[in-house]
RNA sequence: GUCCCCAUCGUCUAGUCAGGUCCAGGACACCGGCCUUUCACGCCGGCAACACCGGUUCAAAUCCGGUUGGGGACGCCA
Protein backbone atom coordinates (compact mmCIF):
# COMPACT_ATOMS: atom_id res chain seq x y z
CA UNK A 1 0.00 0.00 0.00
CA UNK A 2 0.92 3.23 -0.85
CA UNK A 3 2.67 5.63 2.40
CA UNK A 4 0.63 8.21 3.68
CA UNK A 5 1.89 11.31 3.44
CA UNK A 6 0.38 14.60 4.99
CA UNK A 7 2.14 18.00 5.74
CA UNK A 8 1.18 20.96 7.48
CA UNK A 9 1.77 24.46 5.34
CA UNK A 10 1.65 27.29 8.50
CA UNK A 11 2.58 30.77 6.59
CA UNK A 12 4.62 32.52 9.19
CA UNK A 13 2.94 35.64 9.28
CA UNK A 14 2.16 35.26 12.87
CA UNK A 15 2.24 32.38 15.88
CA UNK A 16 0.58 29.60 15.79
CA UNK A 17 -2.72 30.06 16.82
CA UNK A 18 -5.13 27.15 18.16
CA UNK A 19 -7.05 26.54 14.48
CA UNK A 20 -3.86 25.88 12.90
CA UNK A 21 -2.77 23.95 16.19
CA UNK A 22 -6.09 21.83 15.59
CA UNK A 23 -4.93 21.55 11.75
CA UNK A 24 -1.42 20.43 12.62
CA UNK A 25 -2.88 18.09 15.11
CA UNK A 26 -5.74 16.29 12.64
CA UNK A 27 -2.66 15.58 10.09
CA UNK A 28 -0.50 14.34 12.87
CA UNK A 29 -2.67 12.18 14.15
CA UNK A 30 -3.52 10.77 10.82
CA UNK A 31 0.12 10.48 10.06
CA UNK A 32 -0.03 8.48 13.26
CA UNK A 33 -2.60 6.11 12.32
CA UNK A 34 -1.67 5.04 9.37
CA UNK A 35 2.61 4.52 10.21
CA UNK A 36 2.62 7.62 7.31
CA UNK A 37 4.76 10.74 7.75
CA UNK A 38 4.43 14.25 8.45
CA UNK A 39 5.90 16.96 6.68
CA UNK A 40 6.49 20.31 7.66
CA UNK A 41 6.43 22.98 5.25
CA UNK A 42 6.60 26.75 5.98
CA UNK A 43 5.23 28.64 3.06
CA UNK A 44 7.15 31.66 3.18
CA UNK A 45 6.43 33.01 -0.50
CA UNK A 46 5.65 36.07 0.99
CA UNK A 47 7.98 37.96 1.40
CA UNK A 48 6.73 40.52 3.09
CA UNK A 49 4.78 39.24 6.19
CA UNK A 50 6.88 36.36 6.64
CA UNK A 51 8.65 37.03 9.96
CA UNK A 52 11.85 34.38 11.90
CA UNK A 53 10.16 35.25 15.09
CA UNK A 54 7.23 34.14 13.64
CA UNK A 55 8.47 30.62 12.30
CA UNK A 56 10.28 29.91 15.88
CA UNK A 57 7.15 30.86 17.35
CA UNK A 58 5.51 27.92 15.01
CA UNK A 59 8.12 25.22 15.37
CA UNK A 60 8.37 25.91 19.49
CA UNK A 61 4.41 25.67 19.48
CA UNK A 62 4.22 22.44 17.66
CA UNK A 63 6.99 21.05 20.13
CA UNK A 64 5.80 22.49 23.20
CA UNK A 65 2.53 20.46 22.01
CA UNK A 66 4.54 17.31 21.19
CA UNK A 67 3.59 17.11 17.48
CA UNK A 68 6.77 15.77 16.08
CA UNK A 69 6.83 15.95 12.66
CA UNK A 70 8.86 13.36 10.29
CA UNK A 71 10.34 15.62 7.01
CA UNK A 72 11.27 19.16 7.39
CA UNK A 73 10.82 21.93 8.19
CA UNK A 74 11.25 23.08 4.40
CA UNK A 75 10.79 26.37 2.92
CA UNK A 76 8.70 27.24 -0.11
CA UNK A 77 11.07 29.87 -0.82
CA UNK A 78 13.98 27.48 -1.58
CA UNK A 79 11.99 25.22 -4.31
CA UNK A 80 11.33 28.73 -6.63
CA UNK A 81 13.18 26.98 -9.36
CA UNK A 82 10.17 24.26 -9.03
CA UNK A 83 7.34 26.65 -9.21
CA UNK A 84 8.83 28.28 -12.46
CA UNK A 85 9.30 25.39 -14.01
CA UNK A 86 5.61 23.95 -13.68
CA UNK A 87 4.56 27.75 -14.66
CA UNK A 88 6.69 27.39 -17.85
CA UNK A 89 4.95 24.07 -18.71
CA UNK A 90 2.15 25.00 -17.92
CA UNK A 91 2.67 27.93 -20.40
CA UNK A 92 3.78 25.58 -22.90
CA UNK A 93 1.10 22.56 -22.55
CA UNK A 94 -1.45 25.72 -23.10
CA UNK A 95 -2.92 25.37 -20.08
CA UNK A 96 -1.92 28.67 -18.96
CA UNK A 97 -1.53 32.44 -20.42
CA UNK A 98 0.29 35.56 -19.78
CA UNK A 99 -2.39 38.43 -18.68
CA UNK A 100 -1.29 41.65 -19.77
CA UNK A 101 -3.92 43.60 -17.99
CA UNK A 102 -3.13 46.13 -15.36
CA UNK A 103 -4.05 45.63 -12.02
CA UNK A 104 -5.62 49.27 -11.95
CA UNK A 105 -7.95 48.39 -14.84
CA UNK A 106 -8.92 44.73 -12.90
CA UNK A 107 -10.16 47.42 -9.85
CA UNK A 108 -11.82 49.12 -11.81
CA UNK A 109 -13.65 46.02 -13.31
CA UNK A 110 -13.95 44.98 -10.01
CA UNK A 111 -15.57 47.44 -8.14
CA UNK A 112 -17.80 48.00 -11.18
CA UNK A 113 -18.94 44.80 -10.76
CA UNK A 114 -19.17 44.98 -6.72
CA UNK A 115 -21.19 47.90 -7.31
CA UNK A 116 -23.40 46.56 -10.43
CA UNK A 117 -24.08 43.68 -7.98
CA UNK A 118 -22.74 41.34 -10.73
CA UNK A 119 -20.20 38.52 -10.19
CA UNK A 120 -16.95 39.40 -9.43
CA UNK A 121 -14.15 37.78 -11.52
CA UNK A 122 -11.59 38.04 -14.60
CA UNK A 123 -13.31 38.55 -17.74
CA UNK A 124 -10.84 36.54 -19.99
CA UNK A 125 -9.67 40.06 -21.92
CA UNK A 126 -6.12 38.64 -22.35
CA UNK A 127 -6.79 34.72 -22.57
CA UNK A 128 -7.83 34.91 -26.35
CA UNK A 129 -4.70 37.09 -27.38
CA UNK A 130 -3.35 36.13 -30.88
CA UNK A 131 0.45 34.55 -30.72
CA UNK A 132 1.44 38.22 -32.58
CA UNK A 133 -0.10 40.42 -29.83
CA UNK A 134 1.35 38.89 -27.16
CA UNK A 135 4.68 39.49 -28.95
CA UNK A 136 3.84 42.83 -29.39
CA UNK A 137 3.16 43.40 -25.98
CA UNK A 138 6.03 41.72 -25.14
CA UNK A 139 8.31 43.88 -26.83
CA UNK A 140 6.82 46.96 -25.61
CA UNK A 141 8.14 45.90 -22.04
CA UNK A 142 4.45 45.65 -21.01
CA UNK A 143 4.38 43.80 -17.24
CA UNK A 144 2.51 40.64 -17.48
CA UNK A 145 1.01 38.02 -15.37
CA UNK A 146 0.16 33.89 -15.52
CA UNK A 147 -3.10 32.88 -15.42
CA UNK A 148 -4.26 29.53 -15.45
CA UNK A 149 -6.22 28.80 -18.15
CA UNK A 150 -9.45 27.23 -16.93
CA UNK A 151 -10.63 24.64 -19.62
CA UNK A 152 -13.78 25.14 -21.08
CA UNK A 153 -15.99 22.62 -20.29
CA UNK A 154 -19.97 22.13 -20.06
CA UNK A 155 -20.65 20.12 -16.20
CA UNK A 156 -18.99 20.65 -13.18
CA UNK A 157 -15.62 19.80 -11.46
CA UNK A 158 -16.49 17.72 -8.31
CA UNK A 159 -14.14 15.90 -5.99
CA UNK A 160 -14.51 13.68 -2.87
CA UNK A 161 -13.91 14.91 0.38
CA UNK A 162 -13.61 12.63 3.51
CA UNK A 163 -15.85 15.48 5.61
CA UNK A 164 -18.16 16.80 3.47
CA UNK A 165 -18.61 14.31 0.65
CA UNK A 166 -18.97 15.10 -2.74
CA UNK A 167 -18.16 19.15 -3.87
CA UNK A 168 -19.09 20.26 -7.02
CA UNK A 169 -18.69 23.24 -9.06
CA UNK A 170 -19.56 24.62 -12.29
CA UNK A 171 -16.37 25.13 -14.54
CA UNK A 172 -18.37 28.53 -15.92
CA UNK A 173 -18.18 29.69 -12.07
CA UNK A 174 -14.18 29.22 -12.24
CA UNK A 175 -12.31 31.76 -12.98
CA UNK A 176 -9.09 31.73 -14.75
CA UNK A 177 -6.94 32.85 -11.48
CA UNK A 178 -3.33 34.20 -11.77
CA UNK A 179 -0.49 32.11 -10.99
CA UNK A 180 3.03 33.98 -11.39
CA UNK A 181 2.71 38.12 -10.26
CA UNK A 182 4.12 40.37 -12.58
CA UNK A 183 7.41 40.09 -10.95
CA UNK A 184 8.06 36.33 -11.92
CA UNK A 185 6.95 35.69 -8.10
CA UNK A 186 4.67 32.27 -8.72
CA UNK A 187 1.86 32.58 -6.23
CA UNK A 188 0.32 30.13 -3.85
CA UNK A 189 -2.31 28.30 -5.55
CA UNK A 190 0.73 26.72 -7.88
CA UNK A 191 3.53 26.59 -5.44
CA UNK A 192 1.04 24.61 -2.89
CA UNK A 193 0.47 22.25 -5.69
CA UNK A 194 3.95 22.10 -6.83
CA UNK A 195 5.11 21.02 -3.73
CA UNK A 196 2.92 18.62 -2.85
CA UNK A 197 3.19 17.04 -5.64
CA UNK A 198 7.07 17.05 -5.39
CA UNK A 199 6.84 15.89 -1.48
CA UNK A 200 4.26 13.02 -2.68
CA UNK A 201 1.56 14.06 -0.31
CA UNK A 202 -1.18 11.84 -0.11
CA UNK A 203 -3.78 13.49 1.78
CA UNK A 204 -4.69 17.13 2.39
CA UNK A 205 -5.98 17.82 5.51
CA UNK A 206 -7.03 21.45 5.68
CA UNK A 207 -9.62 24.13 6.71
CA UNK A 208 -13.21 24.45 5.17
CA UNK A 209 -12.08 28.00 4.16
CA UNK A 210 -9.74 26.73 1.87
CA UNK A 211 -12.66 24.82 -0.24
CA UNK A 212 -12.43 27.55 -3.60
CA UNK A 213 -8.77 26.79 -3.26
CA UNK A 214 -9.54 23.35 -4.32
CA UNK A 215 -11.49 23.47 -6.76
CA UNK A 216 -8.82 25.23 -8.79
CA UNK A 217 -6.31 23.43 -7.35
CA UNK A 218 -7.20 20.14 -9.05
CA UNK A 219 -7.61 21.65 -12.19
CA UNK A 220 -3.60 22.24 -11.58
CA UNK A 221 -3.23 18.79 -10.72
CA UNK A 222 -4.86 17.71 -13.93
CA UNK A 223 -2.75 20.16 -15.95
CA UNK A 224 0.73 18.82 -14.38
CA UNK A 225 -0.59 15.64 -14.96
CA UNK A 226 -0.04 14.87 -11.21
CA UNK A 227 -2.62 12.48 -9.37
CA UNK A 228 -5.02 14.29 -7.11
CA UNK A 229 -4.87 13.59 -3.21
CA UNK A 230 -7.56 12.71 -1.28
CA UNK A 231 -8.72 16.13 0.41
CA UNK A 232 -10.45 16.69 3.50
CA UNK A 233 -11.45 20.23 4.65
CA UNK A 234 -12.19 20.02 8.36
CA UNK A 235 -14.82 22.88 9.98
CA UNK A 236 -13.28 26.24 11.16
CA UNK A 237 -13.18 27.19 14.85
CA UNK A 238 -15.13 30.52 15.32
CA UNK A 239 -15.54 33.06 18.46
CA UNK A 240 -18.89 33.10 20.09
CA UNK A 241 -20.47 35.52 17.27
CA UNK A 242 -19.31 33.09 15.31
CA UNK A 243 -16.20 35.17 13.59
CA UNK A 244 -13.30 33.23 11.95
CA UNK A 245 -11.01 33.48 15.45
CA UNK A 246 -7.98 35.28 14.30
CA UNK A 247 -4.64 36.69 16.65
CA UNK A 248 -5.35 39.95 15.16
CA UNK A 249 -9.04 40.09 16.53
CA UNK A 250 -8.48 38.27 19.90
CA UNK A 251 -5.01 38.58 21.07
CA UNK A 252 -3.33 35.71 23.37
CA UNK A 253 -6.16 33.97 24.08
CA UNK A 254 -5.95 32.22 20.76
CA UNK A 255 -2.16 31.70 20.28
CA UNK A 256 -0.33 28.26 21.79
CA UNK A 257 1.99 30.39 23.62
CA UNK A 258 -1.06 32.32 25.84
CA UNK A 259 -1.50 28.36 27.21
CA UNK A 260 2.36 27.43 27.60
CA UNK A 261 2.06 30.57 29.42
CA UNK A 262 -0.21 30.06 31.31
CA UNK A 263 0.56 26.72 32.85
CA UNK A 264 -1.41 24.37 30.51
CA UNK A 265 -0.83 20.73 29.86
CA UNK A 266 0.19 20.46 26.98
CA UNK A 267 -1.69 17.33 25.94
CA UNK A 268 -4.90 18.56 27.59
CA UNK A 269 -4.47 21.51 24.70
CA UNK A 270 -4.79 18.38 22.09
CA UNK A 271 -6.95 16.56 23.92
CA UNK A 272 -9.37 19.49 23.98
CA UNK A 273 -8.60 20.33 20.22
CA UNK A 274 -9.32 17.20 18.79
CA UNK A 275 -13.06 17.55 20.59
CA UNK A 276 -13.10 20.77 18.75
CA UNK A 277 -15.10 18.84 15.40
CA UNK A 278 -14.27 15.49 16.35
CA UNK A 279 -15.64 12.74 18.13
CA UNK A 280 -14.90 9.48 18.57
CA UNK A 281 -18.91 8.74 18.08
CA UNK A 282 -18.92 7.22 21.93
CA UNK A 283 -18.65 9.27 25.34
CA UNK A 284 -14.89 9.02 25.65
CA UNK A 285 -13.38 12.21 26.27
CA UNK A 286 -10.16 11.94 27.55
CA UNK A 287 -7.63 10.15 25.58
CA UNK A 288 -3.83 9.01 25.97
CA UNK A 289 -1.81 9.60 22.73
CA UNK A 290 -1.65 5.83 21.80
CA UNK A 291 -6.04 5.87 22.49
CA UNK A 292 -6.27 9.37 20.33
CA UNK A 293 -4.17 8.09 17.45
CA UNK A 294 -5.96 4.44 17.20
CA UNK A 295 -9.69 6.08 17.28
CA UNK A 296 -8.96 8.96 15.14
CA UNK A 297 -10.77 9.26 11.66
CA UNK A 298 -11.03 11.78 9.27
CA UNK A 299 -14.77 10.11 8.45
CA UNK A 300 -15.87 11.52 12.05
CA UNK A 301 -14.91 14.98 11.52
CA UNK A 302 -17.49 17.29 11.93
CA UNK A 303 -19.00 19.07 9.03
CA UNK A 304 -20.13 21.98 11.46
CA UNK A 305 -17.91 24.83 12.69
CA UNK A 306 -17.41 24.84 16.25
CA UNK A 307 -17.51 27.66 18.78
CA UNK A 308 -14.51 28.43 20.54
CA UNK A 309 -16.42 29.66 24.02
CA UNK A 310 -14.27 32.65 25.02
CA UNK A 311 -15.68 35.14 26.71
CA UNK A 312 -13.25 38.34 27.20
CA UNK A 313 -13.07 39.68 30.50
CA UNK A 314 -14.40 36.98 32.29
CA UNK A 315 -11.87 36.31 35.35
CA UNK A 316 -12.57 32.76 36.21
CA UNK A 317 -12.62 31.44 32.73
CA UNK A 318 -10.06 33.29 31.07
CA UNK A 319 -10.66 30.77 28.22
CA UNK A 320 -12.74 27.92 26.93
CA UNK A 321 -14.25 26.38 30.26
CA UNK A 322 -14.01 23.24 29.03
CA UNK A 323 -10.08 23.18 28.06
CA UNK A 324 -9.75 24.36 31.43
CA UNK A 325 -12.19 21.61 32.89
CA UNK A 326 -9.91 19.07 30.90
CA UNK A 327 -7.03 21.05 32.30
CA UNK A 328 -7.58 20.16 35.47
CA UNK A 329 -8.80 16.75 34.58
CA UNK A 330 -5.25 16.12 33.41
CA UNK A 331 -4.06 17.96 36.63
CA UNK A 332 -5.51 15.69 38.98
CA UNK A 333 -5.07 11.91 37.22
CA UNK A 334 -1.79 12.12 35.29
CA UNK A 335 0.90 9.93 36.14
CA UNK A 336 2.56 11.82 39.74
CA UNK A 337 6.29 11.97 38.16
CA UNK A 338 5.48 13.26 34.59
CA UNK A 339 3.33 15.94 36.92
CA UNK A 340 6.62 16.44 38.64
CA UNK A 341 8.52 16.84 35.54
CA UNK A 342 6.00 19.60 34.91
CA UNK A 343 5.74 21.47 38.28
CA UNK A 344 9.69 21.43 38.63
CA UNK A 345 9.84 23.96 35.83
CA UNK A 346 7.60 26.09 37.23
CA UNK A 347 9.65 25.67 40.28
CA UNK A 348 12.74 26.51 38.86
CA UNK A 349 11.25 29.55 37.07
CA UNK A 350 10.03 30.99 40.50
CA UNK A 351 13.25 30.08 41.95
CA UNK A 352 11.91 27.37 44.08
CA UNK A 353 13.34 24.45 42.95
CA UNK A 354 15.68 22.42 45.52
CA UNK A 355 17.63 19.61 43.56
CA UNK A 356 16.43 17.19 46.56
CA UNK A 357 13.18 16.86 45.08
CA UNK A 358 14.50 14.85 42.71
CA UNK A 359 16.92 12.70 45.05
CA UNK A 360 16.14 11.72 49.26
CA UNK A 361 12.77 14.64 48.72
CA UNK A 362 11.67 13.20 46.04
CA UNK A 363 8.53 10.96 47.91
CA UNK A 364 7.82 14.16 49.89
CA UNK A 365 8.07 16.42 46.71
CA UNK A 366 5.55 13.92 44.82
CA UNK A 367 3.15 13.46 47.69
CA UNK A 368 2.57 17.06 48.00
CA UNK A 369 1.83 17.91 44.75
CA UNK A 370 -0.41 14.94 45.46
CA UNK A 371 -1.94 16.55 48.18
CA UNK A 372 -2.49 20.11 46.71
CA UNK A 373 -3.29 19.26 43.02
CA UNK A 374 -7.05 18.30 43.45
CA UNK A 375 -7.82 22.14 43.64
CA UNK A 376 -5.87 23.36 41.07
CA UNK A 377 -6.05 24.70 37.78
CA UNK A 378 -3.23 25.00 36.12
CA UNK A 379 0.52 24.24 36.60
CA UNK A 380 0.80 28.02 37.57
CA UNK A 381 -1.21 27.09 40.81
CA UNK A 382 1.83 25.39 42.29
CA UNK A 383 3.97 28.49 42.53
CA UNK A 384 1.05 30.74 43.54
CA UNK A 385 -1.46 29.46 45.55
CA UNK A 386 0.73 26.39 46.16
CA UNK A 387 3.78 28.70 47.02
CA UNK A 388 3.64 27.67 50.61
CA UNK A 389 4.88 24.72 50.07
CA UNK A 390 8.02 25.35 48.60
CA UNK A 391 8.93 28.67 50.01
CA UNK A 392 8.64 30.27 53.48
CA UNK A 393 7.92 33.44 51.48
CA UNK A 394 4.52 33.54 50.69
CA UNK A 395 1.72 36.03 50.66
CA UNK A 396 -1.11 35.53 53.11
CA UNK A 397 -4.68 36.61 50.86
CA UNK A 398 -6.67 39.25 52.27
CA UNK A 399 -9.38 37.42 52.27
CA UNK A 400 -9.12 34.45 54.94
CA UNK A 401 -6.53 36.91 56.67
CA UNK A 402 -10.06 38.78 57.67
CA UNK A 403 -12.10 36.06 57.68
CA UNK A 404 -9.91 33.28 60.20
CA UNK A 405 -7.44 35.19 61.52
CA UNK A 406 -8.03 39.01 62.27
CA UNK A 407 -11.83 38.42 63.06
CA UNK A 408 -10.45 36.22 66.46
CA UNK A 409 -7.84 38.11 67.65
CA UNK A 410 -6.97 36.00 70.47
CA UNK A 411 -5.45 33.98 68.00
CA UNK A 412 -2.01 35.79 68.21
CA UNK A 413 -1.82 34.10 71.84
CA UNK A 414 -4.00 31.02 71.19
CA UNK A 415 -1.87 29.44 67.94
CA UNK A 416 1.80 29.92 69.80
CA UNK A 417 0.38 28.42 72.59
CA UNK A 418 -0.77 25.58 70.26
CA UNK A 419 2.72 25.79 68.42
CA UNK A 420 4.04 24.77 71.76
CA UNK A 421 1.90 21.59 72.33
CA UNK A 422 2.81 20.48 69.01
CA UNK A 423 6.97 21.01 69.88
CA UNK A 424 5.75 18.77 73.00
CA UNK A 425 4.50 16.26 70.87
CA UNK A 426 6.56 13.01 71.23
CA UNK A 427 4.84 11.74 68.07
CA UNK A 428 4.00 14.18 65.61
CA UNK A 429 1.29 12.64 63.26
CA UNK A 430 -1.99 13.34 61.56
CA UNK A 431 -4.35 11.65 64.59
CA UNK A 432 -1.38 13.32 67.28
CA UNK A 433 -1.99 17.01 66.58
CA UNK A 434 -6.01 16.92 65.45
CA UNK A 435 -5.98 15.32 69.33
CA UNK A 436 -4.32 18.42 70.63
CA UNK A 437 -5.85 20.83 68.84
CA UNK A 438 -9.42 19.78 69.17
CA UNK A 439 -8.10 19.32 72.87
CA UNK A 440 -7.39 22.69 72.90
CA UNK A 441 -10.44 24.18 71.22
CA UNK A 442 -12.61 22.57 73.52
CA UNK A 443 -10.53 24.04 76.91
CA UNK A 444 -11.16 27.33 75.09
CA UNK A 445 -14.55 27.01 74.32
CA UNK A 446 -14.32 27.76 70.91
CA UNK A 447 -15.51 25.64 67.84
CA UNK A 448 -12.67 23.74 66.57
CA UNK A 449 -13.02 25.79 63.13
CA UNK A 450 -11.44 28.68 65.10
CA UNK A 451 -8.07 27.11 65.61
CA UNK A 452 -8.39 25.12 62.20
CA UNK A 453 -8.89 27.94 60.10
CA UNK A 454 -6.73 30.21 61.61
CA UNK A 455 -3.98 27.95 61.51
CA UNK A 456 -4.96 27.13 57.52
CA UNK A 457 -4.39 30.88 56.80
CA UNK A 458 -1.10 31.30 58.71
CA UNK A 459 0.35 28.56 57.36
CA UNK A 460 -0.50 28.23 53.61
CA UNK A 461 -1.59 31.84 53.21
CA UNK A 462 -4.58 30.70 51.63
CA UNK A 463 -8.40 30.09 52.20
CA UNK A 464 -8.74 26.84 51.26
CA UNK A 465 -6.40 23.60 50.93
CA UNK A 466 -6.42 20.25 51.79
CA UNK A 467 -7.25 18.68 55.10
CA UNK A 468 -5.33 20.81 57.98
CA UNK A 469 -3.66 17.98 59.80
CA UNK A 470 -2.09 16.62 56.50
CA UNK A 471 -0.78 20.20 55.69
CA UNK A 472 0.97 20.20 59.55
CA UNK A 473 2.34 16.60 58.26
CA UNK A 474 3.75 17.77 54.71
CA UNK A 475 5.28 21.10 56.54
CA UNK A 476 6.94 19.22 59.27
CA UNK A 477 6.87 20.20 62.96
CA UNK A 478 9.74 22.78 62.52
CA UNK A 479 8.35 24.93 59.72
CA UNK A 480 4.63 24.88 61.30
CA UNK A 481 5.98 25.91 64.46
CA UNK A 482 7.92 28.82 63.46
CA UNK A 483 4.86 30.00 61.54
CA UNK A 484 2.04 29.69 63.96
CA UNK A 485 4.74 31.76 66.55
CA UNK A 486 5.09 34.33 63.71
CA UNK A 487 1.33 35.13 63.97
CA UNK A 488 1.77 38.67 65.36
CA UNK A 489 3.19 39.88 62.39
CA UNK A 490 0.04 39.69 60.85
CA UNK A 491 -1.84 41.65 63.40
CA UNK A 492 0.78 44.14 63.74
CA UNK A 493 0.57 44.27 59.46
CA UNK A 494 -2.86 45.19 59.84
C1' G B 1 -24.05 40.27 -5.84
C1' U B 2 -22.10 35.13 -7.43
C1' C B 3 -20.44 30.34 -6.04
C1' C B 4 -19.55 26.60 -2.20
C1' C B 5 -20.50 24.48 2.66
C1' C B 6 -23.44 23.91 7.04
C1' A B 7 -27.92 23.79 10.63
C1' U B 8 -29.54 19.01 17.78
C1' C B 9 -29.17 21.98 24.95
C1' G B 10 -25.51 28.53 26.45
C1' U B 11 -20.77 25.75 24.48
C1' C B 12 -18.43 20.89 22.54
C1' U B 13 -21.28 16.98 20.67
C1' A B 14 -24.02 11.49 20.05
C1' G B 15 -28.02 10.04 17.12
C1' U B 16 -29.01 11.44 10.39
C1' C B 17 -26.02 7.58 5.38
C1' A B 18 -29.36 1.83 6.55
C1' G B 19 -36.92 6.28 9.50
C1' G B 20 -39.64 3.18 14.78
C1' U B 21 -35.38 1.00 20.41
C1' C B 22 -35.06 9.22 20.96
C1' C B 23 -41.50 12.99 24.58
C1' A B 24 -33.45 12.98 22.00
C1' G B 25 -27.84 10.48 25.14
C1' G B 26 -22.90 12.29 27.04
C1' A B 27 -19.44 16.36 28.46
C1' C B 28 -18.48 21.50 30.05
C1' A B 29 -20.93 25.49 32.43
C1' C B 30 -24.99 26.59 35.80
C1' C B 31 -28.42 25.13 40.08
C1' G B 32 -29.52 21.70 44.27
C1' G B 33 -27.98 17.63 47.59
C1' C B 34 -24.40 14.24 50.00
C1' C B 35 -19.42 14.28 52.05
C1' U B 36 -16.70 17.96 55.31
C1' U B 37 -12.62 21.84 60.14
C1' U B 38 -12.24 25.33 54.92
C1' C B 39 -12.26 25.00 49.80
C1' A B 40 -12.03 21.64 46.39
C1' C B 41 -12.19 16.64 44.57
C1' G B 42 -15.70 12.76 44.31
C1' C B 43 -20.71 10.94 44.14
C1' C B 44 -26.13 11.76 43.37
C1' G B 45 -29.94 14.77 41.23
C1' G B 46 -31.87 19.09 38.30
C1' C B 47 -32.28 22.90 34.30
C1' A B 48 -31.53 22.96 29.08
C1' A B 49 -31.88 21.54 22.12
C1' C B 50 -33.95 18.55 17.01
C1' A B 51 -34.20 26.74 13.09
C1' C B 52 -39.04 27.24 10.32
C1' C B 53 -42.76 25.62 6.67
C1' G B 54 -44.49 21.93 3.55
C1' G B 55 -44.15 16.87 1.46
C1' U B 56 -43.31 11.33 1.64
C1' U B 57 -44.67 7.53 5.35
C1' C B 58 -48.59 3.63 9.67
C1' A B 59 -44.22 6.26 11.78
C1' A B 60 -39.47 11.85 10.58
C1' A B 61 -34.14 14.78 14.62
C1' U B 62 -33.36 11.14 10.67
C1' C B 63 -35.70 11.07 3.68
C1' C B 64 -37.32 15.11 -0.13
C1' G B 65 -38.47 20.38 -1.38
C1' G B 66 -38.56 25.32 0.07
C1' U B 67 -37.66 29.36 3.57
C1' U B 68 -34.69 31.50 7.15
C1' G B 69 -30.15 31.71 9.56
C1' G B 70 -24.77 31.07 9.96
C1' G B 71 -19.97 30.40 7.78
C1' G B 72 -16.40 30.38 3.80
C1' A B 73 -14.52 32.04 -0.92
C1' C B 74 -14.62 35.67 -4.78
C1' G B 75 -6.29 39.15 -4.06
C1' C B 76 -0.43 40.08 -8.64
C1' C B 77 -2.14 37.08 0.38
C1' A B 78 -1.28 32.20 2.28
Amino acid sequence: MEEVRVRFPPSPTGYLHIGGARTALFNWLFAKKHNGKLILRIEDTDEERSTQESIDGILDGMQWLGLDWDEGPYFQTEFAADHIEAANTLLASGNAYKCFCTKEDLENKREAALAAKREVGYDGTCRHLSAEDVRTKEDLGLPFVIRFKVPTRQGTLAYSDEVLGCIERAYSDIEDFVIVRSNGKPLYLLCNVVDDIRDRITHVIRGQDHMTNTTRQVLLYEALQAKIPVFAHMPLTLDLQKRKISKRSHGEVVAVQYYRDKGFIPWALCNFLCLLGWNPGTDKEFFTREELIEAFTLSRISKVNSVFNYKPGDPKFFTDPKLIAINEHYLRTMDLSQLGALVRKELEQEGLWDPSFETNRREWYLATLNMIRDRFHTLKDFTTAGRAYFSDEYAIDPKPLAKNVLKFPDLATWLPQLAQRFAALPEFTVEETERVSREMADELQVKPGVLINGMRTVLTGQLAGPSMFDIVITLGREKVVARLNRIDHLFAAA
